[in-house]
DNA sequence: TCTGGGGTCCTAGGACCC
DNA sequence: TCTGGGGTCCTAGGACCC
């Protein structure tokens, strides 16, 4: 299989670019920044885009930000100073506090999204969508896709999406969908890179091993702590002793990918696994001292949920919460439920049991509810799942100790 | 200066059944 | 009374990705 990765570069004012700026902010921060703009340029007429017309000096700036959000994406400019992406903004903020803080303008970036996803599927119409601004494409039966290695193909894909929504893109091709990845990021922004596989030992073993899709942060450091930095590094390990230090299934994977191997099919259609809402709170919460609040939020995350399923047309018979202590330890609990559901009601009722068994005596900063087991109604799995007799017996489901956490929803009992 | 929100996949132990 | 192995489901946690 040959294939593409292409990511497009989403961070698009024009008039802004050279200056050092960040976004993000999170998303309640970003309506009410727009908010604000609004009130500031009463002149403007909102629409998706519109933010390109708004002089820059009318944007607040990072030093004045306070709040929990990350940066989104950062300029050129705005990264000299150190500035990442998933960056706190506080942090952001000291670094470079006269940068721009921009929101995130979500309705135009699903367009954009769209609109480059339907672009590419014109040209080559096996593509795997990887989020927002990345895709897989399988251009091994596209007409003309092999000449000059995939070149010319590629061109016209720059091209064509530039056309229809004036974004750039980088494109990387090579045999598979690993070393696609990774080629995609030899030439940012709008570049071409083209891998082959005698490239492996000149292009692919010098990086770091943590620019692999598939090696986090956690894998990094231990690799580093047995002296291995880079993906040459890592190829040299003997497979079984990756084995014996990683585990049968992440070792052996590490001694392939390192050797540039990658079996993948681009995949074009996948249904989805579960559908979560949640949400970071401006302050610290307490199940006691914030209850009316904090059933108001978990009430109105089970209906954001049951909107989810209902609009895209599934239904789910596990139903879980999940929480972040002040600490930033997590935590989760879900029950499997007798009947699938996509009702609010029952989705807040399972929330509710789900929560009575976690220590809520210490505050949090986050709140999640999340659906799983998904099924579509009237599938056989469906009415499987919703006529499988007599209720099974739940073997785990005993109250947290803490008997303060039946004051959070009292209604329940 | 702490660290968003939406996902996927993997591991591992216990229950339960054959 | 103790000993099994295999398979599936449920639950909890964690790594990783965009």
């Amino acid at each position: 299989m040959d294939a593409f990765f292409a990511s497009v570069e989403l961070l698009r004012y024009p008039q802004l670019k050279g200056l050092p700026m960040v976004i993000g902010g999170g998303r309640r921060r970003e309506d009410e920044m727009f908010e604000r703009l609004r009130q500031t340029h009463p002149d403007i007429e909102w629409g998706p885009g519109t933010l390109d017309r708004i002089p820059p000096d009318a944007f607040p700036r990072l030093a004045d930000y306070v709040g929990r959000g990350v940066a989104t994406t950062a300029t050129y400019a705005a990264r000299q100073f150190g500035v990442g992406s998933a960056m706190g903004l506080m942090k952001a903020a000291k670094l470079c506090p006269h940068a721009i803080l921009l929101p995130v303008d979500f309705d135009e970036v699903r367009r954009l999204s769209r609109t480059f996803k339907q672009v590419i599927t014109e040209i080559a119409p096996v593509m795997e969508d990887r989020g927002v601004d990345e895709v897989y494409i399988d251009f091994t039966d596209v007409p003309g896709g092999q000449r000059e290695g995939g070149r010319v193909l590629a061109r016209l894909i720059q091209k064509s999406i530039h056309q229809a929504t004036g974004l750039t893109c980088s494109i990387g091709v090579a045999p598979n969908k690993l070393l696609a990845k990774l080629a995609s990021e030899f030439n940012k922004p709008n570049g071409i890179s083209i891998v082959q596989p005698d490239d492996l030992q000149q292009l692919i073993w010098p990086l770091p091993c943590r620019k692999l899709n598939g090696i986090g942060p956690k894998a990094d450091e231990k690799l580093k702590a047995h002296g291995i930095q880079t993906l040459g590094e890592l190829a040299a390990r003997e497979r079984d002793w990756l084995i014996a230090t990683f585990g049968k299934s992440y070792g052996a994977w590490l001694h392939e990918a390192a050797w540039g191997r990658d079996e993948r099919a681009v995949v074009t259609e996948s249904e989805p696994v579960s559908m979560s809402r949640e949400t970071t709170f401006e302050r610290d919460l307490h199940a006691v001292h914030d209850r009316a609040e904090l059933g108001a939020i978990l009430t109105r995350l089970c209906e954001q949920v049951a909107s989810d399923l209902q609009r895209k047309g599934y239904l789910a018979r596990t139903i879980g919460v999940k929480l972040t202590y002040v600490g930033f330890t997590k935590v989760t609990r879900d029950l499997t439920l007798d009947a699938p559901t996509a009702d609010a009601a029952a989705i807040r009722r399972a929330a509710g049991q789900c929560l009575k068994r976690v220590d809520l005596s210490k505050r949090f900063r986050l709140l999640g509810v999340r659906a799983s087991k998904l099924v579509k109604p009237g599938t056989p799995e469906a009415q499987e799942a919703a006529y499988s007799g007599p209720a099974r017996p739940k073997p785990r489901d005993k109250a947290h100790p803490d008997e303060r956490t039946d004051l959070l929803f009292p209604e329940l009992d």
